[in-house]
DNA sequence: CAAAATTGTATTGTGCACAATGTATATTTG
DNA sequence: CAAATATACATTGTGCACAATACAATTTTG
């Protein structure tokens, strides 16, 4: 019988270093904008709606405030994002884009056609992928 | 023409997510070891060749000294693995399994096994989703 | 309405990841 | 063989990830 212990028999293995792979692809793209690829996420997801909550880009992006908090501080700092203090509930922190953030927009249209370019599959391998690891994360 | 800035196009973003998910399902497994999913892998490479060098040890999992080195100072600590300078080549660091870390391979066969189950996928969609991500991990 | 529970974010601490640099040891070259 | 180069690992610094905890603002309950 196999043994399942083996490193070349794993599928979770493969998984992660892909993920890291794919930071290292994105990066030299993503260093002439001076963003690192989770922030990079975090720009994605304010350019589809230009204001949201801490608790809503977690969400999205699976993340929670240990995270998001430092990091869209590091936003702030590069003049990307604004942060300010819901007044209707002052629990709240809303995240919005600047005119700066806005802007970025349009020099990181060409990243997408590059990372699929390198990464040599085709459309039918990305969304085969897509589709299996939806089914995982949709649980 | 579609957006291929939106969150929901990308294919890099749920493999990303994946595979933090993939650490959150073997965490609860590996508590009970007191191991971390990059320690657990560097324990699956050694249980396959008792000794190695921290070379070997990057090439196999994609790692460099800068993640290697304390997290195999970690494992020493635990009593897992030894760390000694080959007389042959003063610069090469061999890393082998004490008998506790011999001994903890049998804990951790249960593990492939319960992380299957729970991820829910069939074997057929785990092959292609090994057979996609290897496609460029080749590379 | 006051006490209890919940919610939203921040903080702390540990452990990766990785670029960049440093350093000692080996190897190659002229 | 000495100088240049390469190799193997360690160190430093930045930025995630995330559990655990804290805390203030809101909501729910008795």
């Amino acid at each position: 019988m196999e043994d399942l212990l083996k490193l070349e028999h794993q599928v979770c293995f493969p998984v992660y270093a892909f993920s890291r792979e794919i930071t290292s692809l994105y990066r030299p793209l993503l260093d002439e904008m001076d963003l690192t690829y989770p922030q990079y996420l975090v720009m994605l997801v304010l350019w589809e709606e230009k204001e949201q909550t801490v608790n809503q880009l977690g969400e999205k992006l699976h993340l929670d405030s240990g995270t998001l908090t430092p990091l869209l501080k590091r936003l702030v700092l590069k003049g990307l994002v604004g942060r300010i203090r819901s007044k209707i509930d002052e629990r709240v922190v809303l995240i919005s884009l600047t005119e700066l953030g806005v802007g970025m927009r349009a020099k990181a249209q060409c990243i997408p056609g590059k990372i699929m370019e390198t990464m040599g599959l085709s459309i039918d391998e990305l969304l085969v992928l897509k589709g299996i690891i939806n089914k995982v994360l949709a649980k």
